[in-house]
DNA sequence: TTCTTTATTGAAAATCATTTTCAATAATTA
DNA sequence: TAATTATTGAAAATGATTTTCAATAAAGAA
């Protein structure tokens, strides 16, 4: 997966290849921390200095009906995105630095099931998400 | 824990107990949904009239702070607030009617140490949120 | 290549949620 | 009961996001 393998997917569903979107893809593709669209404006400018906030905002959008990209739920805000993971994966972020990775393997079946039969419900996703602190920050 | 109890604590932080603080205080501790500062709006102006929004967002500010209620994260959205759990606990949604509840007893020490092993990672705290269908719904 | 079509662009305006300001009011306590 | 001061709602201000629009540029056709 690169950023050009986000150019096709964005090609290959009509949309169009820009320098603006070129920028963003970049920018979001290879970020280690979720930034939000006023974040991925700042640094992609960097790489093409006329583009709007407006752009980038419709970019996220894209990518993000596309499953390139996902949004990253915080206590300070819910607003800063991040590329996607593949399949089912977990997010794991740096109370200090913010830095964000994946991982995946949580079997909580055993947990669901029990809950299931407490409570009555069907239960169909889970969200799990791990804070603490990276081999940087601890 | 009852409605009143959430005005004796207020009262016990130095706020002053009034007629726009009940309604907002009664609708939200009552309510099996969360509910948006709107929606809460509109719920409690059936208790207390004159209430105004900006109320509202005020009272939701300092139950938060003392941990009477709290934001419900959702796919659709992060703004809406529930009447707190008690301890360590977590959310189960329903996707249809957007009912919630608390469950307590996840054990994720054997995952959490795991993913500390494998990311290098200090791991100090969890969300966990099940998302299905109630039993009124499935 | 050049032309044509039409998606995309950035700026400005509009919208929506939330916060701040402010003078009037009402809860507390002395 | 009076004095103090937190709280109120309305209006204004702010900040994030979305919409509108005319100009531009990407993509496919000729």
């Amino acid at each position: 997966m690169s950023a050009e393998t986000w150019l096709e997917q964005l090609h290959d569903n009509g949309y169009r290849i820009t320098a603006a979107r070129r920028a963003v893809v970049d920018t979001v593709f290879s970020s280690t921390h979720a930034l939000t669209p006023s974040e991925v404006h700042d640094a992609a400018r960097k790489k093409y200095r006329a583009l709007g906030l407006v752009t980038v905002y419709r970019t996220l959008e894209k990518l993000e009906e596309l499953h390139l990209v996902q949004r990253v739920h915080q206590p300070m805000g819910c607003q800063a995105f991040i590329a996607a993971g593949i399949g089912h994966q977990h997010l794991l972020l740096c109370q200090q630095c913010g830095r964000v990775e994946f991982f995946e393997g949580d079997d909580l079946d055993a947990l669901t099931s029990s809950i299931a039969k407490k409570t009555g419900y069907q239960i169909k996703e889970h969200w799990l998400q791990l804070f603490g602190l990276c081999s940087d920050c601890k």
